[in-house]
RNA sequence: GGUGGGGUUCCCGAGUGGCCAAAGGGAACAGACUGUAAAUCUGUCGGCAUACGCCUUCGGAGGUUCAAAUCCUCCCCCCACCA
């Protein structure tokens, strides 16, 4: 009936909108967050514990899981779904977000990228064709286009230079698997920076590129949050209405009733699992850092609004203690909560929309986080 | 009983005349983390003071010296080996 990539918008609240988004592993709810899985795991949790609190949807990389083990060895194992036990739909990311997180150990040209293994250091080349064929072993079931994530701070001839590769880079990883090639699709990047106008000339080129989906990167990368903010409220509501949109890599809860409330379909964002596994957790009344001594003696749960099964089960004196003993249950305790958050937020969110109720949620986050 | 080694700030442990409130590590306390080089990183960590700085501290008590955690005397503990 559906086919991978179809997108269906069942109601929207002012900008921002309810979805289907079809893929090959099943239909994706939206918005939506999705947990990061870098390495072919959402770091201490199994695929049991993720349907548990409905994740409908995991990020891989493309970079690490190239490095190791090995795309084609993964290839060899039947894809990424099956060598990692995860029947739902993947994401990949395409290494683009490496180029600038591993400044100091890359090497860009209009060919491509040379990376050094942070692993052993040894050379690797990734040009946007190689990305694709790494995410085509792996059989994510939405690919990511190679860019250059520009950083906070570049000037606007070196973010304009840069925002026409990737648009090259685009089209040539559209040409390397043109759509319909497979039953899986591509999102293209938009980048620009800091400049709005940038921005629409990224947009604009990629329009002319025939991807499912599109995608907003280079934000939460080291600028204030009204900067972000300005320029995702000034490029989200253009990308095409018609199809899913990602903002790659944000963020906090707040950011995420941003996004959704200039239009953003889908986030990813390592936030929730990394801060569960150093101690800070997101509940509905703010963040918690869990290794405060005040809570060395509290027998309440971490949120007494939470429905996961750690704050169903434990205190957070309990959470606390497992945290300072640097036990392994404290980093899975804290990531399982952590990610059911962010999930229900979602789950609330789209009911909200659907309820047009967006705008009371929103406020109500709002009041909790302290305008972030 | 003898010989040798040693007692340092919450813990371990450097330091043998001034550059020492005393290295380093741990613990503790607090903070950061946004397409994961992150189970990581940063700061504080004797007391008082915004600060210049002042005060207290290196087993105990005396002493030498301009100056002592560092040298001397006695005492109290601990460890090793020998009897």
């Amino acid at each position: 009936m559906t086919k991978p990539g179809d997108f269906t918008i069942h109601a929207t609240d002012n900008l921002a909108r309810r979805a289907t988004l079809s893929t090959a592993h099943g239909d994706i709810q939206t918005p939506i967050f999705m947990p990061v899985g870098t390495q072919g795991t959402v770091k201490s949790l199994t695929p049991l514990d993720l349907e548990e609190m409905e994740a409908q949807i995991i990020l891989g990389n493309t970079y690490h899981l190239y490095l190791r083990p090995g795309d084609e060895l993964v290839a060899r194992r039947g894809g990424l779904h099956k060598f990692a036990n995860w029947k739902r739909p993947i994401l990949t990311d395409s290494g683009g977000f490496q180029v600038f997180s591993l400044e100091g150990i890359r090497k860009l040209s209009e060919e491509g990228v040379e990376f050094r293994s942070y692993i052993d250091g040894s050379k690797h080349f990734f040009s946007p064709e190689k990305a694709i064929d790494i995410q085509m072993n792996l059989g994510s079931d939405i690919m990511m286009v190679l860019d250059e994530c520009v950083g906070y701070g570049n000037d606007r001839a070196y973010t304009e230079k840069s925002l026409e590769m990737t648009t090259r880079w685009a089209q040539r990883c559209r040409d390397h698997y043109p759509k319909g090639s497979g039953d899986q699709i591509m999102f293209g990047i938009v980048q620009g920076g800091f400049y709005k106008d940038l921005r629409d000339r990224s947009l604009e080129q990629l329009r002319g590129i025939d991807f499912e989906g599109f995608a907003i990167g280079g934000l939460s990368v080291g600028e204030s949050t009204e900067e972000m903010y300005d320029i995702l409220h000034h490029i989200a509501p253009k990308l095409p209405h018609e199809k899913p949109r990602y903002l790659m890599g944000v963020g906090t809860p707040l950011d995420i009733l941003e996004g959704v409330s200039a239009g953003v379909d889908m986030f990813d964002c390592v936030l929730p699992s990394r801060n569960a596994r150093n101690g800070t957790l997101f509940t509905s009344t703010g963040k918690v850092n869990i290794k405060r001594a005040e809570y060395a003696e509290d027998d309440s749960p971490l949120d007494p609004n939470c429905g996961c099964y750690t704050c169903r089960n434990f205190t957070k004196a309990y959470l606390r203690h497992l945290y300072m003993a640097k036990e392994l249950l404290s980093y899975r305790l804290n990531t399982y909560h952590n990610l059911y958050f962010y999930l229900d937020l979602m789950k609330q969110i789209r009911k909200a929309i659907e309820d047009g109720t967006f705008r009371e949620l929103k406020a109500k986050y709002e009041a909790a986080y302290g305008q972030r």
